[in-house]
RNA sequence: GGAGAGGUGGCAGAGCGGUUGAUUGCACCGGUCUUGAAAACCGGCGUGGUAGCAGUACCACCGAGGGUUCGAAUCCCUCCCUCUCCGCCA
């Protein structure tokens, strides 16, 4: 959510950082909303304070064992009154809230200027490409011989855009997630988390995916959760209602969760394979630090990201989205794309971001700045550290051999019982 | 699932219809004392909002939402959560 002060004060400056991102701020109507809300709330107030005042004067009369009946019925208009102006209030403000929960993060100044995918930035690359003396499979084919990828029965145990993985790649994913985990723990410093994975209403408000992404969303209703599409969600939500010290911060926390997506938007795209499945398994990192330093905080968290990948040795880029690009509650990311040999183009596998107060101010995730004494809103960020359902596709697809047989990256193969290959035969 | 108890400030814990935004203790911050520290003593110490240049004034908040009342932390209703015992269960 946005600064309702900045939204009131100046809804011109946001308006203008808006249109960047290709959303027109309805100007009119911010404008109405402030001065409504102003006059109802001076009016109840007054109602209020005319109450209290009569309400002492009765409490006094009475212990002075005096005769209140005249003042009673004196007030007696005066709750009708109030209550009234107090319903009113209730709804300009539930009303302006809604608006406002519309409303996306506004970009930071040091994000490129575009209006698509096409305008984003290369920010830089890492490795070269292999060049293969044969054509290349991708991974569906190469899953399917090794009998250990199977989109059909997926289908028949819940419906399109499942897999199941058996055998060698059920333990490649799994030696995967241990690696990242093990890596961003260890190494990197995060705190590893166990996390719920039906969350619900108030922590998808707090992150952003709700009420705006709602269809994006499996929920369900009898219960009153949904399942959630990314750590990111229950892990942020760690800070809700939470005032931090200065000392307590940064919070950085590691947590591997399966994702549910219902992909609603994505009719006919990435149909075949791993791409785009409606349940995946991700690493996620997940950053509460002080406003002052998200920015370096946010190039440190994508560096952890990309380590993962050049652990790997998979070759990738990170792209600078550009302002329409961008998600809903973010004001600056990068994402990171890893080359996929079958399609001879770089595929996401990773997205980095820096929410500012966006999402912290919907969580009233705070920390006491010691300038100030006072509780002020932190700054939130999170990162894929990786998306492992495309990491697993960029490992078999980078170092398959020409007989079908998969290598195992050099890091990777402690975590298989030292072995080095998994071929169809075996 | 059955039976009971309870949710109050950073924590502990009073208050159970009136001047209580809330006794008190601990923690925390400032001061006195001390060579320094501790102890003792004095003072301060929640959040959000409205008006104002400001000092400040006012409003709201005692799990959440409704209701009763001139007036609710206190009474009533609904929901959420926690704890104890029994049952069931990976």
């Amino acid at each position: 959510m946005l600064d309702p002060y900045l939204l009131r004060a100046d809804p011109e400056s946001v308006a203008h950082s808006l249109s960047s991102r290709g959303v027109v701020l309805d100007l009119a109507r911010c404008r109405d909303f402030e001065i409504r809300r102003r006059q109802l709330q001076m009016e109840t107030q007054e109602l209020q304070t005319l109450r209290n005042l009569h309400s002492k004067n009765i409490g006094a009369a009475k212990a002075r064992g005096e005769d209140i009946t005249a003042a009673k019925a004196e007030v007696a208009t005066l709750g009708d009154r109030l209550k009234t102006a107090e319903q009113a209030l209730d709804v300009l403000q539930a009303e302006i809230e809604s608006f406002a929960l519309m409303l996306p993060n506004v970009p930071h100044s040091s994000v490129p200027y575009g209006r698509d995918e096409s305008d984003n930035v290369e920010v830089s690359r890492w490795g070269t490409a292999r060049t293969f003396p044969f054509i290349p499979r991708d991974h569906v084919d190469l899953g399917a011989r090794l009998k250990a990828m199977d989109f059909e029965v997926a289908t028949t145990i819940a419906a399109s855009r499942f897999v199941v993985l058996s055998g060698p790649l059920a333990r490649l994913q799994r030696a995967l997630i241990q690696f990242m985990l093990d890596t961003h723990s260890v190494a990197h410093g995060y705190r590893e988390m166990y996390v719920p994975f039906l969350v619900n209403a108030a922590s998808m408000r707090g992150t952003g995916q709700l009420p705006k992404f709602k269809e994006d969303l499996f929920e369900i209703p009898t219960q009153g959760l949904y399942l959630i599409p990314t750590a990111e969600v229950p892990v942020t939500n760690l800070a809700r209602d939470r005032i931090f010290s200065a000392e307590e911060l940064p919070q950085r926390f590691v947590c591997h969760t399966p994702c549910f997506r219902s992909e609603a938007g994505s009719y006919g795209r990435d149909t075949r394979g791993m791409i785009r499945q409606h349940q995946f398994e991700k690493v996620e990192l997940v950053q509460m630090v002080a406003p002052q330093e998200s920015y370096a905080r946010l190039e440190e968290l994508t560096g952890h990201a990309e380590s993962i990948l050049q652990q790997l040795e998979l070759p990738y880029r990170k792209v600078a989205l550009c302002a329409g690009d961008l998600g809903f509650s973010a004001a600056k990311t990068y994402d990171l794309e890893v080359w996929l040999p079958s399609q001879e183009t770089y595929r996401e596998i990773s997205s980095c971001s820096n929410f500012e107060d966006f999402q912290a101010r919907r969580l009233m995730a705070r920390w006491r700045n010691p300038e100030t004494g006072k509780p002020e809103l932190l700054h939130t960020l999170n990162g894929s550290g990786l998306a492992v359902g495309r990491t697993l596709i960029a490992v078999m697809e980078n170092y398959q051999e020409a007989d079908g047989s998969i290598g195992v990256p050099a890091v990777l193969q402690a975590y298989l019982g030292g072995q080095t290959t998994i071929s169809p035969a075996g």
